[in-house]
DNA sequence: TATGAATGAGTCTTCATTCAT
DNA sequence: TATGAATGAAGACTCATTCAT
């Protein structure tokens, strides 16, 4: 994404960027069993070997990516733990999470569709159990089980409405907004009975 | 016709069925790419060649599972067409919807989980479009874009909901309609708007 | 071949012949490896189990071919034995080599295209000596080797002539006169000189 | 550099060479299928895996080996065009096809012997166009249908006859001659009547 | 006279990974 | 900071063959 400062065609230092960038698009397309060190390594215009100079592991190379991705994440988990459990913090919560949700959308979306594939990733816990703790933020005490299934539903539909309207002609800052709008809906209902 | 009781490897007519529900569980598990022939034919105690007696390939094995999976939704995409697009006709979609949802739950799980992997499984496509014609059937008529994530969300979030609770200490009937209300509840308000 | 007498879909006695018609023209088309069992039993709409009825093994198929094939040149050395050793016994010998040529051309095709497979086949030692027999019977005593080769030619370009000009828009016994011509002429000139 | 006196796996940029030989060795002797990337990789002392390293798959093993070879038949055929069509340019040709024909005599062989599989090698076609071109350089214009046989002989004769005589006890060179001599008189006399 | 079901050996091919240079 | 050459393990798939029915 860094698109180099020299004139030269930007080939130092940024080998390491751009093994990540293309496995990134490549997962994101195919999946991360169907995607190949051989194919990675065509498309960069390096051998299988260099991306072993970079990274120990193919694993590994998935694993930096989510690495960068967790760190908002875990921001927003730390930020919420501080906060009061009011239901302005969840509003805030599904806010923060909507705009982490494009910053990064193709490793969220690698991670929505690939759950099978994070399971054995080593993060694939590590993730899901993120993704409790901040589902944990949201019921209010004591909800039904509706109301928490409202606010799994707040949570996911955020990663269905962006992916499924994906190619939506609509324009993407506004259908953030309306995600995210249904999302703070399902909360504040799941507060109404429950508070 | 002989229902077997003597010890040695029972060859009757089920190995078809057999393969199919050996597949299905592991493929749940850990997806289609990491469950080998050898390993379905092992657990099943055959040759490998034996899988392409009853199947062509892999994926046939696969898709079979899916076709059969099919049948009720388009059973109910057919019953869509027929009513009348109130909101009467809406709820009874998601009634069905759920109920095929816990009749194939590993399936759709499956399918929920292995995004990736459905694209390139020649009824990727094919799944998707009937999703998305049961999605067409669902919001009102010029509903704004908020409304019809709202109703994408009904959906959706009915796996999300199956899914994540799956493991919970809750009664599955009960989940079923709690997960069901709270997708009936988005479409009603997709409609209060919009109406 | 034989096109039955009876009105009923023929399929009583001649499974066995339709299995050799079938055989022949695959591996005369795609040759004998890459010709499966599987491939013969599915145009025959019969099963792989079925051709072991009537059949020992896949190479079985093909020998019982051949063997039938064998009898015209064992007659036709048989016969040559029998004359002298004239110029016109020659002649003679070539005329009814390019009559068994036309009379089973596929099978011939076959031999003359997959070499390499007839020597596995264990008739190919066997149809390699008959060719060299009918060879040793054409040339003139004390031949030179130039002369040698003029007969060895004269058997082979009745194979080359056939089979390049397959598919030429002359009349087939047209080609099999001109053929004969030529071979007939390779074998006077080998006398001219040596006689 | 070091041209190899250790005893260890010399690991030197001969590999693909060495492939290309044992494959031409192996093809030869049993034919194209029954040659097993096994076996020849066994005889290199190598793994499977090393050929693919080399080359994309098991026909492009074999493909390259034809490729080098169609580049003299290719000078041969340019060269062909720029001549007169007189009788000594067909002498000619006969001439460096037969020179051809010993300097890549396995391949010529393999292709003679296999030509069913050569059908289905992506060259095949390739070739066959090769020869047909050659052979339409050899008859006179408005050669009887004898005369455009007599053509077809003298090259394929050529191949018949130093394959016959391969393990005859004359000398290759002496062969050739013989061989080319046959070859020549069959256009000689191809020209003699039609011209 | 055939079939349904299965097997064992083998095919080509791909992959992640290693290591000397 | 990379590459060239190779490996070992595994993958999907095909084939000729068998045998009880």
């Amino acid at each position: 994404m860094v698109t180099g400062s020299s004139s030269k065609p930007q080939r130092r230092g940024n080998t390491r960027q751009r093994i990540q960038d293309v496995t990134l698009e490549l997962i994101a397309e195919q999946g991360y069993e169907k995607t190949s060190l051989r194919e990675i390594a065509e498309r960069l215009g390096v051998t299988k070997a260099a991306l072993y100079y970079h990274f120990k592991t193919k694993e590994d190379i998935v694993v930096s990516l989510f690495t960068d991705l967790m760190t908002p994440i875990d921001d927003l988990i730390a930020w919420a733990k501080e906060q009061p459990p009011s239901l302005e913090t969840k509003r805030e919560i599904l806010t923060r999470y909507s705009l982490a949700l494009v910053g990064a959308a193709p490793l969220f979306r690698f991670m929505h569709e690939n759950q099978a594939t994070m399971r054995e990733l080593s993060i694939g816990e590590n993730f899901k159990g993120r993704m409790q703790e901040l589902i944990a933020y949201l019921p209010p005490e004591d909800a039904t089980l509706t109301d928490r299934v409202r606010c799994i539903s707040a949570l996911f539909s955020m990663h269905a409405g962006m992916f499924v309207l994906q190619d939506d002609e609509s324009d993407p800052e506004e259908r953030r907004k309306a995600v995210l709008e249904v999302a703070t809906d399902l909360i504040v209902q799941a507060h109404r009975h429950g508070g």
